[in-house]
DNA sequence: GATGATTTGTACGTATGTATA
DNA sequence: ATATACATACGTACAAATCAT
């Protein structure tokens, strides 16, 4: 039986969004697994909260779609098909195309500047195979795009799906060579973005993320992310 | 004073669901504007709940972006910013332009079929003027588009902009001449989509919001959706 | 299929924080 | 600036639904 250690929150803002962070969290990052049930007795006992906020946490987690919610039948971490899955995937290509098409073509100088400099620094994380390391600059390298398309709605939306997608990428990088392969194809992009080509930016971010949604499906196929369910006590 | 009458749920699901179904359609349908202020006790008095699934369906409106809400300082009907707005509006086409693709694309026999006739139909309409009529015939033709992509969470993120959008966009059909535009535009999507050319259907879609952007923007500079905020007593 | 246990849904009370005089 | 009024945040209690036996 896995205890369900207590562990107050650090209470920034109110309960309900510490509740809101640290869960989503745990989901993106996979502890949490898709399918696995999220009791709000436990959750409530866990944070040392009351019901009240971690309801109004699950019910903002469902409207963000990473957990499901049936009445009266408690919630669980979102559980996709792989349609719903292969779908996202897609959704996320065209909004990284259409992000770095609109970067190519509003980024300011700086914008481009900072893109450039971080883009030739993370080559010296390919080439240590510093893979984590790689991992977390090329998430910084992603929100640059969907900062400098200089549209905050799509700049949520492409988070948002990306948030939603995280739980079955996670592994991407294990992929032997993935590291390089994805500095090439980063190379392609910055290097459009930064002579203004919107085309040609917009549909080097979409054939790189439909890589990585390929290399992810093998992963998901390998069962590391299968729903799962019992083992209540799970939190 | 405005008098707060009271209006029993319907209870399809559960109280919180219907809440949000509720307040949604109140603030798309504009009945509820930018800027007002969400009263919880107001809420639960109008609809005879206690605050608890007041607050608990305020929370998944926020989350859906349609409700602004300040810790401790209670909830508001979202107010964009201009700029926020032509973002949304960017969005919009630029999804709208993606349903149109796809639809070319991937649509079924019956599902082209169904668009066709439709439009067909929807000339009736707009010869006798109706505008209420064509309003909704307009909902359904997109959602089709959306529908038609096979991609459900590109039609998710789709539909839920278009919500979002909703407030702003009322008006529009009231500009003289927009009908038999709005039906010509129609057109051409339509034609391109039946004869499966993406590129032609997306920018055909992505070219029809744009304009109906402009003819808002003319509406929202009238005042006539300009953030209220007094008139405690409207719930 | 009925019954008890468990879990979710709703109501309400109190404390805390924010606005107002 | 201080105090007062008021709205929100959270906890607790109870009701209703689901699940297991």
């Amino acid at each position: 039986m896995t205890t369900a250690r207590r562990q107050k929150l650090k209470r920034a803002g109110t309960t309900v969004d510490e509740m809101v962070r640290a869960v989503a969290d745990r989901i993106v990052t996979g502890v949490l697994r898709p399918g696995e049930k999220l009791d709000e007795n436990s959750l409530a006992d866990r944070y040392e909260v009351s019901r009240t906020p971690v309801r109004e946490a699950l019910r903002q987690l469902s409207a963000m779609g990473l957990v499901e919610r049936r009445p009266n039948r408690g919630a669980i971490v979102a559980v996709v098909t792989p349609a719903h899955l292969s779908s996202m995937f897609e959704s996320m290509a065209e909004l990284e195309g259409i992000c770095a098409r609109l970067s190519a073509e509003r980024m300011t100088t700086a914008e481009r500047r900072a893109l450039e400099v971080g883009h030739q620094d993370s080559s010296r994380l390919v080439r240590t195979g510093a893979e984590a390391e790689y991992e977390a600059y090329n998430t910084a390298f992603h929100a640059l795009l969907y900062r400098g398309a200089h549209s905050k709605h799509i700049e949520e939306m492409t988070l948002a799906t990306r948030s939603r997608l995280a739980p079955f990428r996670r592994a991407q990088f294990r992929i032997s060579g993935r590291l390089a392969k994805s500095w090439s194809e980063h190379d392609e992009i910055v290097a459009a973005v930064l002579r203004g080509d919107g085309a040609a930016a917009g549909a080097a971010a979409k054939a790189h993320v439909s890589i990585v949604s390929e290399a992810s499906a093998v992963f998901v196929s390998d069962g590391g992310q299968a729903p799962v369910e019992p083992s209540r006590k799970r939190i």
